[in-house]
DNA sequence: TGTTGGCACTCTCTTCTTACGAGTGCTAAT
DNA sequence: ATTAGCACTCGTAAGAAGAGAGTGCCAACA
């Protein structure tokens, strides 16, 4: 279906009149901003030709017109200005991004923050469904009671635990059992830790104590919770500041859907490969709670050929230019800071060390 | 002020059928909801009189009566029924409760949804305000590049981070270090490790790499984050299943408030040492935007004799009774499994005791 | 053939009016 | 002191009327 230049031009029209006013747009409005030199009566007559092609539709008889998602649609795909970002802007995000490269969750749920901040609607992110192996294990001897368990993970993420133990284990029991777990566990998936394995471990270490349940039990956790796409969602309450959601039934319906993170797996699995931000207008959602409300996507490289992605959940009548923008940034920001990883240095992988560090501390009682 | 037994009972009366309403109370309900044994004539004259002393309030001049915060009050102190809980919640809760014992943050953040979902309100948890010092240091030399660090706190949490250098250390280096933290930042306050302290240690060490500068950064950084008091917001969208926040301007207020988490602090110096439940009502609340709402406290005790607290925001027509003994025993809940860190909860799986779980992660920079 | 001004028409939104009814306060009787 | 009865008040729901925005269509025009 190719459609006239102009009428292109008195869509983009109304679907910008549109986002800006949330109103119906009438043709004297467009006639008026001057983008086009012809009168209302025209566009009268160009928008009821909109009309009647889908592109947009009337909420009553002598009411404005408003974008339908077939609308929105072509004006995502081939209207809309792709907007630049200013240069405080792009300065501001990049300041908050760098400003704390910690442990990966925490910077994920500040980078669902921040993009809800940006875009002043509703934002989630999603870390990567990858597959995470252990590459090394190191058990700290502490008393005769207490040992700590420390994970290092092939995403080369650091998980510890202290285990305290109703029996005594010698410092000797957890040198033996250190050196069987690097022996065995090391670059082995989630799914091949079975219990077989866990019950040959448990033989080879004559542990009649436990110990390798314990630890194989975290080790299985550990790779679970790493392994698992997990959601973030920040800003819920900025859908009120939309007037679509006056209706507090309305707003509260996509709001608890939004906060059961019932849409996890369904996104995770719609996750591309490119770093295109995707737009998903109305109906295009499966979500039956998203059928009229928008998203937009971009995923980041999380590294290991992983993807996450961060959303951003709106009206249909969504700022799709300058969420956009913002999205595609600041996705790109996490894909350079967190993709990309050369490989992790080799060779130290079946090596064990046991620390052992005089100690003489005691436990505070609280 | 001395008011009559019936007056009382009629009070009482209304505020609970306005809790369970929310519509004005009139005075023919209460007497046919067949509590007095009078007329609604009698009980008009009642009505009229607890106005006057300023109990009740009349929307306008022919409707039913609606509690004054004054109101409330009164019910609270001396009226309401306190509630049990039925024991199919006991054991829900319990149950609940008892399910994941693993990494505080992560208890007090599942608290504080568990708080919202029982009492439908949204719901606020706040960690305690320590003073947590490092137990013991381990340094894990993994390779001339890089090394783990592991810090057991007094808490008996443990953190820890994977150090990525740019230039080579050899094993030699990495044990003087240990040894040298473990001798002079054990114990020690976040207050006591002082520039002067780094830097003495620093010369001490020979360390001309800048390790410990690193290490001592993340000590302070660990030490802060663990004395600082957090604050766990949950279900702040159930706020629109209360009618008086139909007005989403209303709701949006207050919702910002709450996420914006300006509250914190006054809350967490507002902690008491007991384990009672205190109510705020309405303009007893301190914060502007909490004027016509009520808060529900309840504090637990954290161990190392701190108390965090664990809060329920709701309209002033809230079900104070049944809040309260939610809340009441959910701090008791947590007291037990957190506080005095003598008998370990019971009821746990296999002859091990997991006492805490801690984590850190690094990513290498992509 | 495409564009424009004019005009009657439609439909919503706001305002005003009216009617209803819940609940009151008062009074007189018990 | 309590109760029944009754007139009164006032907010709310429902209906009516007017205003205004915007349309569709037609006839004139370039």
């Amino acid at each position: 279906m190719v459609i006239s230049e102009r009428k292109k031009k008195i869509l983009a029209a109304v679907v910008d009149e549109y986002i800006r006013t949330a109103e119906p747009v009438g043709s004297k409005a467009i006639a008026q901003s001057g983008e086009l030199h012809c009168s209302s009566a025209t566009i009268r007559n160009e928008l009821a030709e909109l009309v009647s092609l889908g592109y947009l539709e009337q909420p009553h008889t002598s009411a404005g017109r408003v974008p339908t998602p077939m609308g929105y649609r072509m004006y995502v795909n081939e209207l809309m200005a792709k907007q630049k970002m200013s240069l405080e802007e792009t300065e501001e995000m990049n300041r908050r991004l760098n400003q704390k490269l910690q442990e990966l969750d925490d910077t994920i749920r500040d980078v669902s923050k921040l993009a809800s901040q940006l875009t002043d609607y509703p934002a989630l992110a999603l870390t990567a469904q990858s597959s995470v192996t252990v590459k090394r294990f190191d058990l700290i001897y502490v008393d005769a009671n207490t040992f700590i368990l420390v994970l290092m993970l092939s995403s080369n993420a650091v998980k510890s635990k202290l285990v305290h133990l109703p029996v005594s284990v010698d410092a000797d029991m957890v040198r033996r059992l250190s050196t069987l777990f690097n022996a065995s566990f090391t670059g082995v998936s989630e799914q091949e830790i079975t219990p077989a394995l866990i019950h040959a471990t448990e033989r080879a270490a004559d542990d009649s104590l436990g110990l390798t349940a314990v630890i194989s039990a975290f080790v299985l956790e550990t790779l679970g919770e790493a392994n698992t796409p997990t959601a973030f969602l920040s800003g819920e309450n900025r859908l009120l500041n939309q007037p679509e959601f006056r209706d507090p039934d309305k707003a509260h319906k996509l709001m608890s859907y939004l906060s059961g993170g019932g849409y996890i797996l369904p996104a995770a699995e719609s996750l591309g490969g490119s770093d295109e931000v995707r737009v998903l207008i109305g109906p295009e959602n499966v979500a039956e709670e998203l059928k009229d409300s928008s998203v937009v996507i971009a995923s980041y490289d999380a590294g290991d050929n992983t993807r996450g992605l961060i959303g951003v959940v709106g009206p249909t009548r969504m700022d799709y230019s300058a969420v956009a923008a913002k999205l595609s940034f600041l996705a790109a920001g996490l894909s350079r800071r967190l993709g990309g990883g050369e490989a992790p240095p080799a060779g130290m992988h079946n090596k064990l060390i046991i620390k052992e560090i005089e100690d003489g501390h005691e436990r505070r009682k609280g």
